[in-house]
DNA sequence: TCGTTATCAATAGTAATACTATTATTTCCG
DNA sequence: CGGAAATAATAGTATTACTATTGATAACGA
């Protein structure tokens, strides 16, 4: 039986899998399966066995499909910022000045994610989760060059031109545009992370959403001094 | 023979080795071997087979001294931050007023380092890649609560808090130092990292340190209009 | 000075992980 | 219905992570 959900199916770069986890059931359940025990366990801990014990499979059966887990992970990243840039692509889109689309951007970008099920095999809340806690290992990593090269990245970094680009129709002079949108992308993470395990890295300000403020004064009052 | 060199010898958390790797010959050869291969091949790929070899010991001595390769990376990272602080410090003692001590700090923190030979068995250069390119899985773990309790990140919040009073010399109504200050120790290393691998997601400013300035202005601009 | 006791490092393992070559099974198409 | 293509499972190997045990050396007290 075809898809019969009208839901969106992202682009991801074909250099990220062996097979598209998307084209069959198996697939599919592979990245369900990675994400809840990835969330579950972490990225170290996480290993092919357990993924396919977890979905009743074989470890053989999941490297038909990624490389390795590192590819894996690529793969949820890249689905990700794709799933993120569609939202802010959505919301931003109408809105009558650059000011206000930079705000929903940012708050997107920064905001915890709880729910929305757009394709029924990822679980976004859970996925958030990973992206917070691993996502900058996706990069951090010796193969970045042979990867990048491929265009694994773009995905990402389109996101972060898209909002360099609202910088830039605020304040045209302002030197600095993906600097500070990457480490807006980079940081609202790392903070989220921090709140939960190191909160002394943070600063606690009751009933509101401290990370999202924090960014969004901090963006606006760089842009607008400079 | 006793340490004939007067160097200090910074306070690192005992919890993270097993035995103390300065007090023996051995133990600083693992810390220096582990810091040149850890740079070459990256944290993945780096093993303790491969470091006994490196070094010409074996697998089993070397894991006397640590648990495992993740509490070897937290030791280079306790190292770095205890050097980093207190070369904050010394720069900043006898400053007259702080935002000259909040810039000097922030330099400090946001450069590139090429050597300082504080001590003979570790190599600064590339202990600063490391931390470039690693730091962050330090803390981005499964067991960060655990290692957290034991106290092991200290020296890391210490110095958030150091220049986070800095921040609050200049204007005590900012709200959000410790978040300002660790998104400026992260970034700049994510920045470093971006500017050799992904420089779309950065911004070159010809015959400058883009880092440095860009950090710098985005701190200084965000807490004196809030 | 000798024997005892810590201290230290190496040998030699086990268990788990990462990855692959090959075979078996299903499906799909003429 | 028969054969080709796609798909997944079996059964491995190599490497990594980690440990129990033994051997060597230094340290120390009688």
């Amino acid at each position: 039986m075809e898809n019969l959900l009208p839901h969106l199916r992202f682009n991801i770069n074909p250099a990220i899998y062996l097979k598209d986890p998307v084209s069959s059931e198996l697939g599919r359940r592979i990245i369900q399966g990675s994400v809840e025990l990835m969330d579950d366990m972490g990225l170290e801990v996480f290993s092919f066995r357990k993924l396919a014990t977890h979905i009743g499979s074989t470890e053989a059966s999941v490297y038909r499909y990624f490389e390795n887990k590192h590819m894996l992970l690529l793969y949820l990243s890249a689905w990700y910022w794709q799933w993120m840039g569609y939202r802010i692509a959505f919301a931003t889109a109408n809105l009558p000045d650059a000011e206000t689309k930079l705000r929903v951007g940012l708050r997107l970008i920064t905001e915890e994610v709880t729910e929305d099920r757009m394709v029924q095999h990822i679980h976004e809340g859970k996925l958030h989760r990973i992206i917070v806690a691993e996502g900058s290992k996706a990069y951090m990593h010796k193969n970045v060059d042979t990867i990048n090269a491929e265009g694994v990245y773009l995905g990402y970094k389109n996101l972060v031109e898209r909002l360099s680009e609202f910088v830039l129709e605020i304040n045209p002079n302002y030197p600095y545009p993906h600097m500070l949108i990457s480490t807006v992308m980079e940081g609202a993470h790392h903070q989220r992370f921090f709140a939960e395990h190191l909160p002394r890295l943070t600063d606690v300000v009751d009933g509101q959403d401290a990370v999202t403020t924090f960014y969004t004064e901090l963006v606006l009052s760089t842009i607008q001094t400079a």
